[in-house]
DNA sequence: TATTAGCACTCGGAAGGTAAGAGTGCTAAC
DNA sequence: GTTAGCACTCTTACCTTCCGAGTGCTAATA
């Protein structure tokens, strides 16, 4: 349907827009080398190109500038592999580094892709399905108050501090511990406030003096939503993109960006593989303008969590694709370790 | 040296100026109805002002705006204390709902005081002065790995994974926790790696098998600095204030926001009470337009922390101090009792 | 003597006009 | 099929003009 000097040109255009941010005009294309032919062919090709609907300008006499369907035809046949990046050499050297637990493998991932692509990225994640209870731990630390401590197999830690209601002795208290940990051991932690509920809260009520006004400060602990948890590095990178030049873009796009549940609802549907999605084909009213690229990193057959990066529709393709993939495997290579040895 | 009319007449501009971001005329002075002179008089006071140096115009025949030695005279002298504001209310309220630890206080803190300013906050500390190690374990998570949990008597709990050498058996880490808590029990956190090096390296080489090979992963812990925590709340509330209307400034804020350990720096030398520094009082470049107004929360007579806001010179100096102050004092009475309990 | 009315003057900002430059589309020639 | 040439379009920068807000100063007033 296209000719091969249509998709040369286009591919032009879109590789010389993504670096310039400028619409690009005859004349650069033919002075380019790449493209043997004078500027008034390639005026041609472009007038078709365009009412083909794969690129557009901005004004009547302006260059042409990728349309999102342009976009969308570069990612999905005419980009060039890119041949090597640095980048990936530095996300596999700073993951196999080592890292001490699941959160802050992500962290890092979070921080070295935008620092990598001067995009923002958000990574969501890991998610909790695979993650069982090793442990609980209650200790003291005054006479009216505590700190009970929850450890996974991940080596996850969460900790909560409550006060120990005055009918609680010590003995009570280490029975409770004991109850707990013999019921609750191994049990997945999104299931944790089920089983509680279900099996300990009766034997509890058995054992312990005075149960039921402990109850609470247990329920808090367990009952905890344990959210997926997202983070997002390099919230002010957009501030480098020339698309954001005008203040209240700047205010839109934070405002966005500071609403976690919204940022987590958006990535959260994705599938297996790398998906691209671009202005308008966001469902999401506030990036119908930019682009986001997600990929999910994994362990074993079940997801865990998804790695984006948010960034204009203008976003170097290419670049961000390769990172991806190669954190995304490494992501998925470094959890799988992680996670045999805490079989 | 100043009249009453001038003083009430300085004051009137500069409440108006903050309030609404416009140099002020002095016809709308004379309108308002605080002054009982016409706009001429006023006038000529203007540039008796003008000429002392607390106001300034933006161009000659524009409305005045307040200089920083304008600004220095209404917060020493001049700024009507605040009758009764809701944000008042509202930490109170937030406070004496309880927190769980320190740092969920301090973060609870920092989000309420950019939330009821639209300015940014900063908070530093608290200060590990006072803390002290309640508890150490080690819990393993499998043959080939373990987590190592710090517990102090605040509540706070610090973790960290690590794998476990062949050489060591179970037998040995056991051992190996009882002769830590034995011995480090009670220790101040910033004494922690101190003490280690002198008291318990020796005694672990003698009753722990290959002990120097373990070494390395205990060392990770206790040497961790424990560095003191910045928490910054609103960072882009700025976007807000029409002094940020222009990409470069708001660019300069963000780069200079996300620097922490310069934002520490910043902060750090308060001693007690609330100081305001304005514009070039600031000693650090990168905010010698805005205006910092630093507080501290105290914990007995040891300083622990810093509590500040960030703003434009153009700062509601009168609803900031005031909630500073009740912040800065709720935190400490919080902190107080907090501390009491954990003794 | 302190205050005020009146007025000429200044400056910023919005609105409109012009010229340069980049780029297009079309036509006609190669 | 390709290209040179040219008229045309639109943006951008820059200049001019005009309005309004506000000033400083002078002279009149209480």
């Amino acid at each position: 349907m296209l000719t091969q000097r249509q998709l040369l040109i286009l591919q032009v255009i879109i590789d010389d827009f993504i670096e310039s941010a400028h619409p690009v005009g005859s004349r650069v294309i033919s002075k380019n080398g790449k493209i043997p032919f004078s500027a008034a062919t390639i005026r041609n090709e472009m007038a078709d190109l365009e009412e083909m609907g794969f690129l557009e300008k901005t004004h009547s006499s302006s260059g042409r500038i990728p349309s999102e369907k342009g976009y969308r035809y570069y990612v999905d046949h005419l980009m060039a592999p890119i041949p090597e990046d640095a980048g990936v050499n530095v996300i596999k050297h700073v993951i196999q580094d080592g890292f001490f637990e699941f959160e802050q493998l992500v962290q890092m991932s979070a921080e070295v892709l935008s620092k990598l692509t001067n995009y923002t990225s958000i990574i969501l994640g890991p998610e909790l399905v695979e993650t069982k209870l090793k442990q609980i731990q209650i200790i003291a630390l005054s006479d009216h108050t505590a700190v009970a401590i929850l450890v996974t197999n991940t080596g996850h830690v969460e900790h909560r501090s409550f006060s120990i209601p005055i009918e609680m002795n010590p003995a009570d208290l280490e029975k409770m511990v004991n109850i707990l940990n013999e019921k609750l051991q191994g049990v997945s932690i999104i299931r944790l406030s089920e089983v509680f509920q279900t099996e300990i809260t009766s034997l509890m009520q058995k054992y312990i003096r005075d149960f039921d006004k402990s109850y609470d400060y247990l329920k808090e602990i367990f009952f905890n939503e344990h959210p997926v948890k997202l983070y997002i590095g390099g919230k002010s990178n957009i501030l480098m993109q020339p698309e954001f030049n005008d203040v209240d873009k700047i205010r839109s796009f934070f405002s966005m960006i500071e609403n976690e549940d919204k940022m987590a609802s958006l990535i959260k549907r994705t599938k297996d593989g790398i998906k691209v999605t671009i202005g308008n084909e966001n469902k999401a009213e506030a990036i119908k303008d930019l682009s986001l690229i997600t990929a999910s990193y994994q362990l074993g057959e079940n997801q865990m969590g998804t790695i984006a990066l948010l960034g204009p529709t203008r976003m170097e393709y290419r670049k961000v694709i390769t990172l991806l993939h190669v954190l995304s495997n490494e992501m998925t290579d470094a959890l799988d370790m992680w996670y045999k040895n805490n079989e």
